[in-house]
Order: C-alpha cells, then sequence, then structure tokens
DNA sequence: GAATTTCGTTGATCTGGATCAAGCAAGTGG
DNA sequence: CCACTTGCTTGATCCAGATCAACGAAATTC
C-alpha cells in the first residue's frame, strides 16, 4: 500500500541529487540561496496529468525523481509522445504563457517548482541559469531531431529496437563497468506508452518484442524485465551509425 | 545564366533585412559593432552542400536569405530532413565540436557566419545574444515537436496539407491583409525535398497533391505554383486543431 | 534538333503495419 | 470465490503507402 504523498519535505540544493545537471547547476551558493527560498516541491503519482495542453503556465519546474511524458494529442485521439523528461531535465519554458503539449506522470514524478514570473527575472539577472538552459534545451533539440529520423523513417523492428537501445544506454552509464554483462534494463512504461513514443499501435509493439526475443537479440523476464546480451547487436538492429565509440 | 557569386559584399547590420529576427535582435549599437567585426558573408547555390554530418564547427551563422535544409541520413540511404532554416534562423550551437546533420542549401542562400570560438566569448559576455538564442531555440523545439506528431502519426493527405498550411501562414502574415485572397504560396523545393521533410516517397507527395486539386483544396499553376482558395479548408485537412486564431 | 538529364505524374502490384477480434494472466474488489 | 478490469499477446484480415515500372514535359548539351 502506497502512501500519497503530495507535498514531498523539501531538501537542501547542496543535497539535491540533481544538483550538478539541472538548470542550477551553474549557480554560485548565492544564487543557489536565491532558488532555495522560490522553490517548493511537488510529487504526482504514476499515470497522474501534470499538466494540460493550454493550461496557464504558472510554474517552470526541475524534474527531480521520476519520469515524465510530453505528449501531443489530436482531435480523434492520436496521440504522439514528443518528448521523455527524466531527472534533471527542464519543464516550461520562460517567457510561454500557456503549455503547448501534455504533460503525465510516466511513473512517479517529484518537481522542484519555480513561479514563472519570478524565475524569468532571475534569468535576466543571472546568466548563468540562462546559459545552462540553452544547454539543455540545445541538447533536447538534438534528441528531438534524431527522433524525427526514427518517426518518418525507421521500420517498427528499428524503431523498438532505437528505444531498447536508447534505455540499455543509458542503463550502461549508471553502473559500473563491471556490472554490464548482461546488461538488464527495466522498461518503466506500458506497452501503450512504447507505442505513443514510437508512432506504433500496442499490438506491433508487442509482436515486435516478441519477434526480437526469439532472433535472440533481447530476453524477457517477465513483460517489463529485458536482458540485453550483446549490445552491439541490439544497436545494429536499431540501424543507427554503428559505433558511437566505446562506452567509457 | 545565374552568375556564381560565393563571396557577397557584406552590407551594414543596421541596414541587415533580418536585423529585428536573428540572434543580434536584441543587440545595442556597441554590441553591433563588434559583431560588425567579426562577421563574413557566404553564399551557397541551390543545391550545394553546406555542411556534412561530423564535419568541424568552424563556424556559426544566420541565415541571411534562401532557404537550408537540415537532415539526417542512414547508411543504406534513407533520409528525413530534421529541419528547415529560414532567413534569420540561426545555423550551428555553441560548445559542440562537430555538425550532428546534413545542411543543404535548398535555393540560393546567403549565411552571415562567425567563428565559433570568438562567438562564443561573444556570448558569455553579451546576455543579450544568449537570450535571443535562447528563445530561438526554445521555438526551434516546439516546431521539431509539431513535427514529430506529423511524422508519427498523420496519414499522407494530412502531412501534404500540413506542410501547404504552413507556407500559406508564412506567406499571408508576410502579406498585407488586402492582398491575400487567393493566398498563393511558391514551393521552392522538389518534391524529393518535400518527401523527405514529411517522410513520405515522391510518388505518394505526388499522388496527395493531386488528389487536394482534384477536391478542390488546392489549385496548381505549373509544379511549384500552388493557390489556396480556402485557408481554413486546408488547415482543416491538416487535422490540426482547428482554429489557430484569426490571421491578425 | 536529336540526345540526355532532371523532375514530376500515373499505373500496377506488393507489403508492413493497422485494424478487428479473441483470449490469457495477474491483479482487485465485491 | 467469482466477476471485472488492466495489460499484453496472438491470429486473421485489410489497406495506406511503398515499390517497381513506364512515360511525359521541360531544360541542357552537343
Amino acid at each position: 500500500m502506497t502512501q500519497h504523498v503530495l507535498k514531498s519535505p523539501t531538501i537542501n540544493c547542496v543535497d539535491c541529487p540533481i544538483r550538478h545537471r539541472a538548470v542550477c547547476s551553474n549557480c554560485e551558493s548565492s544564487e543557489l540561496q536565491l532558488l532555495e527560498m522560490m522553490k517548493s516541491y511537488k510529487t504526482y503519482g504514476a499515470g497522474e496529468q501534470i499538466m494540460w495542453k493550454d493550461d496557464p503556465l504558472r510554474f517552470v519546474a526541475s524534474v527531480v525523481s521520476g519520469v515524465a511524458a510530453l505528449s501531443r494529442t489530436m482531435e480523434d485521439g492520436r496521440r504522439q509522445m514528443v518528448g521523455l523528461l527524466l531527472p534533471a531535465d527542464f519543464l516550461g519554458r520562460p517567457g510561454r504563457e500557456r503549455a503547448t503539449f501534455d504533460v503525465t506522470a510516466a511513473t512517479e514524478v517529484t518537481l522542484c517548482r519555480f513561479e514563472r514570473k519570478p524565475f524569468e527575472k532571475l534569468i535576466e539577472s543571472t546568466p548563468a541559469i540562462g546559459r545552462r538552459l540553452l544547454e539543455m534545451t540545445l541538447d533536447e533539440l538534438d534528441a528531438a531531431r534524431d527522433w524525427m529520423l526514427l518517426l518518418g523513417r525507421k521500420t517498427a523492428r528499428e524503431k523498438i529496437a532505437s528505444l531498447l537501445a536508447i534505455l540499455a544506454q543509458r542503463q550502461a552509464i549508471l553502473l559500473p563497468n563491471s556490472a554490464r554483462q548482461p546488461l538488464k534494463i527495466e522498461l518503466q512504461m506500458t506497452r501503450e506508452a512504447m507505442a505513443d513514443y514510437l508512432g506504433l499501435t500496442i499490438e506491433t509493439v508487442s509482436r515486435q518484442m516478441t519477434a526480437l526475443r526469439k532472433d535472440g537479440v533481447i530476453e524477457m523476464q517477465g513483460k517489463r524485465h529485458i536482458t540485453v546480451p550483446d549490445l552491439p547487436r541490439l544497436q545494429d538492429e536499431a540501424g543507427d551509425d554503428a559505433d558511437g565509440g566505446p562506452l567509457d
């Protein structure tokens, strides 16, 4: 039985797990103090809607933990995920009055929120924050463009392999070199979320997962636990420029 | 017979046609003088390659005139356009050593270039530039996400209608209110470029153009000249949230 | 002005992934 | 314990868009 915490206890910026990767990563301690005074935490349960398209944007925020999904929906219900927010990623944009897409908590998500208006003022006066935000936005843009290649030109099999390869690589970076073989990844998402992300239907996702399993590219322990015996093989299936260089 | 000008005469920033929309739009005259000293113009012919993926990024630049296309290509030749650079748009990213995609001149293109390293320094010292660049990057990210919805979920007909609607709207904004009816747009791109942009084949592009013409959604004078008799109708075919508000 | 080349259209056919439909396994709630 | 729901898989069929192929129009070259 999980307790539903809506207002998490606020931690000190100095102890913050995303301290060195979030918008605030370039800040000096005096600037951190300003942020410290402005911020408030909020936690959303898995599946909960964080924001709807066209909602007024009162807050901007950093993701402290969990995964949030950005998506756009057409009137007839067709839906496309347009981004994933992982811990340290930034939600909302300075200078914009309303949200341009839906935001959903894919897992339980904790946000470190700042009211938008004061935050915009802060950007003016603290170039470090603006610069970091620019870096992060440029990275997101690169990722979005990679995703466009996937959506526009890759086959269903390649799409699935790409997603799994991305998750696997993220996993690999976090782990010490020794603990990597064989590489295990956990899908913290339903088949529907995968389908929305990849521009496929759940049936096709399911079939391609089965196909990759039968071909020995992945192994499955239950529906959400995947083992990758041979990462280069998986990357090859993804159709990306082969190498990408060694992992560390 | 067109003359091939590679080094255009440099114009004064003050007289620059993109003065108020480019990265430099927030700059004061003292800052403009700095840019004035750093900049150099270069013009590329239609179809010419401006930059290859993995090229070292010596320059960043603003597009002064013309249209440049960003694209990514898979080993087997499948290609996806991932962005269009129109006049005032910015090319290249500070802090990155190499290009992450190919850049091609779709029409004749003139760039206002700055060497990357000095430009990076300038960003540090001139917050106005960094702030403008952030704004522009955020807009591009929004556009990329809209494009992801198109690539992942729209039908071929909707894709074509979306592209034409975007071009039509851009046209409409430039024109005085009176000169709008009927709205004429000029495709400055081949069917192949359209296909690469929309994640389709040229045959499908051609067929859907014909279909839209037969259904009276568009009219065609030659292959590259389109008339839109009823913009809302076209937007409706694009499958986007209907309104978007009145044009002015 | 014939021969190429480039760009676009159209027709015939094929196929990858969508759609429709059924069923299974693991909760969950009465 | 049984009814119901949720998440996933699998099978049968369909169809939008890809592929293969031919051709037409305009521009370019010789």
